[in-house]
DNA sequence: TGGGGTGATATTTTT
DNA sequence: TATCACCCCA
């Protein structure tokens, strides 16, 4: 297929700064992939001068794929397809020196950090009802605008932002002590590097050469000003987005920075990508319509060469159960008549909480259904006790993860053991490993203690020794097993089948690390282990399962950048899309935006259903349909009514809707 | 150490 | 109303 002219227009300008307004589904992944191949086979650019960003691994890993596609891997070997924090991690890495980081530093997920946050207000007990939660929320908020904590504090109008703004800057003590960075750190740490190092600072923009991004509408303050600072003035880069699916400003990202490259680059030129190659007229219309209610920077006229599709239905149900029988049975309805698959249709709501009443109905329907946002694999337990075994093993001094592994699996070494530990620790300022080794320990704890803590950290340094010598990850493979981590696995699952999952969980986790020591070159462990801790493994995971036909389940922010056939949006009611606190903080343009994202999802079909009655916080409360269906046009939507109370009893009812579903699967499975 | 009882809480979430 | 985190006790 070829490029239409804007696609093909905006592949190929390379004369100055480019944002590329790209409407949904009109193709600019495409345009993104084509452009790195054409800076590579026509205009002279290295492969490893070129940095292609994306915000998700998952989307890093889909441009990966296509420029692969695209050229022979020779050709493109050095290229920098990466995550925005990936790529933080990567310069930081080369220039930890530069910001006072040990280069074994490591990094703190969101639950390592929050713990920090825990540990920070302890000594607060009369301010603890801000909770940790919400203080490392705002420590992140600051953070991605670039906010230091001595400029939080001078702005601090209210005692709550005083608080938070000095509990700010003894985090940031601490991860220095820590010698470790948040995930926040991974942007900022290089921006200020940027900015106060001339030398470091030309020597990464004569290194990137050329800079893409995807999904600028999401970038944040920290990440635009890091683009910024690397583009420099040669201003050679291309960026893709579009203001109508910014949907994550409440988590930091200024869509304002599309339109605010105009003003720091004169020379920027902008490309619209108009027409759309996924959605029927009608869906596009409805679209169009709806997101026409909100302001707009740039316009933009979207539209289709498509057919004009089926008529939308707007089903209203009599309350939240019946919404999920009538979703799942129209669905089924759907598929008999189309003979479809399931991997053709995606339920989408607002709040994750929707989706247990749904995945009730699609249980009893036998529905197979892909349920995104899970526990992400890191967050599981062995993966993270395996994980801070391996943190432990690059650098012995990493506190949290000692303190997570000294007892796991049981080693009898008791809290109180600990706590003795921890305070001797902070009183000779060292780390807990170092401490081990001290002579003044034997003064305060048992002889006992003493050596079982020698013990582990004498099996620790061996190992060390054996990893930097031989080869990794037969001596991770070693560890495990040392640790008798199978048994341990067994004895925390209450059934062996839970146990194996367990166990290969960890497998899973070392062969990635395995494919990474060899594939990335990537010889040292602590390379591995760092760049592990930022990818998320649950997405392959899920792409592995995802050959079996299933339904997706997601929110509607989980669903940006994908699209499906057939596509019901439940929920669809006042409080609930646009979202109850949205009304009140009056930010329902975002909420438009993401029906809008919902509605842009859909190819061929899109139902949206509400219901009459919902329960919420325990309450049947009535409910009003959502606004943004008014918003519609309206001859565009069939407007229908289910499970209307008839004459017949609610038994005799429940009975032949059984009936119903049971013909219906009969039809299916016995076709 | 794990289970049970209790109380708070109820958007969206990636790295 | 349902879930979940947290705490305490056996």
């Amino acid at each position: 297929m070829e490029l239409n002219p804007p696609q093909q227009e905006a592949s190929v300008y390379i004369d100055g700064p480019l944002l590329v307004i790209a409407g949904a589904g009109s193709g600019k992944t495409r345009v993104i992939t084509t452009k790195i191949t054409h800076l590579i086979k026509e205009c002279g650019y290295a492969a490893n001068s070129i940095a292609a960003v994306t915000f998700t691994n998952k989307s890093s890993r889909e441009m990966k794929e296509r420029v692969r596609q695209l050229i022979p891997s020779k050709a493109s070997r050095g290229l920098t397809v990466s995550t925005f924090h990936h790529l933080g991690l990567t310069m930081l890495r080369k220039e930890c020196k530069s910001v006072g980081l040990k280069s074994t530093f490591t990094i703190l997920d969101s639950q390592d950090s929050c713990d920090l946050v825990k540990e920070l207000i302890r000594d607060y007990p009369l301010e603890a009802d801000t909770e940790a939660k919400k203080i490392q929320w705002k420590i992140s908020s600051l953070k991605n605008d670039m906010i230091t904590p001595e400029q939080a504090m001078a702005n601090a109008s209210l005692e709550s932002d005083y608080f938070i703004s000095k509990v700010y800057h003894r985090y940031q003590e601490h991860l220095q002590a820590y010698n470790a960075v948040d995930f926040d750190d991974l942007i900022l740490k290089p921006v200020h590097l940027l900015q106060n190092n001339v030398d470091v600072r030309e020597k990464w923009q004569n290194k990137l050469r050329y800079l893409l991004v995807d999904e600028y509408q999401d970038t944040n303050m920290s990440q635009y000003e890091l683009v910024k600072l690397l583009a420099g003035v040669r201003g050679q880069f291309t960026v893709v987005g579009d203001d109508d699916q910014s949907i994550y400003a409440w988590r930091g990202a200024r869509p304002e920075n599309l339109m605010r490259l105009a003003t720091d680059y004169p020379a920027l030129k902008i490309i619209k990508l108009e027409q759309n190659y996924r959605s029927s007229k009608k869906i596009l219309r409805s679209a169009n319509t709806l997101i026409a209610n909100n302001p707009h920077a740039i316009t933009k006229n979207l539209w289709s060469d498509l057919a004009e599709g089926p008529a939308i239905q707007a089903v209203v149900c009599q309350n939240d159960e019946d919404e999920a029988k009538q979703c799942v049975s129209m669905l089924l309805h759907h598929k008999f008549n189309n003979r479809s698959k399931n991997s053709e249709y995606a339920i989408l709501y607002r709040g994750n909480h929707q989706a247990r009443i749904l995945e009730k109905y699609l249980r009893e329907s036998s529905i197979p259904y892909l349920l995104s946002g899970g526990t992400s694999f890191f967050a599981k337990t062995e993966v993270k006790d395996i994980m801070s075994y391996l943190r432990l093993l690059v650098n012995p001094e990493d506190d949290s993860a000692f303190l997570r592994v000294i007892n796991t699996p049981r080693r009898e070494i008791g809290t109180s053991t600990i706590q003795k530990l921890s305070n001797y620790a902070t009183s000779r300022n060292c780390s807990l490993f170092a401490a081990i080794y001290e002579f003044g320990l034997e003064q305060t704890l048992k002889p006992k203690a003493v050596s079982k803590l020698r013990q582990f950290g004498d099996w620790l340094n061996l190992l060390s020794d054996n990893t930097k010598r031989g080869d990794l990850i037969a001596n991770v493979r070693q560890m495990v097993r040392d640790i008798d981590y199978p048994l341990w696995c067994e004895e925390q699952s209450e059934t062996p089948r839970k146990a194996e999952a367990k166990m290969e969980n960890v497998d899973e986790l070392i062969q990635w690390l395995t494919r990474m020591h060899e594939d990335q070159d990537k010889d040292t462990l602590e390379d591995c282990i760092s760049h592990l801790a930022l990818v998320d493994i649950l997405e392959k995971q899920n792409e592995e399962e995802d050959d079996d036909d299933r339904v997706y389940l997601m929110t509607l922010h989980a669903s940006k950048g994908l699209e499906f056939p057939h596509v019901f949006i439940v929920g669809m009611e006042e409080e609930i899309l646009p979202h109850r606190s949205s009304i009140e903080e009056d930010s329902i343009e975002e909420e438009r935006r993401l029906a809008y994202v919902g509605i842009t999802r859909a190819q061929k079909s899109l139902t949206f259903l509400m219901a009459a009655r919902r329960r919420i916080a325990g309450e049947l409360r009535e409910s009003t349909p959502s606004r943004f269906l008014d918003e519609l046009p309206k001859d565009d939507i069939e407007w229908m009514e289910k499970g209307k109370p008839s004459q017949l009893s609610e038994e005799e009812r429940k009975k032949r809707g059984q009936d119903h579903l049971a013909n219906l699967k009969a039809m299916l499975t016995g076709d």
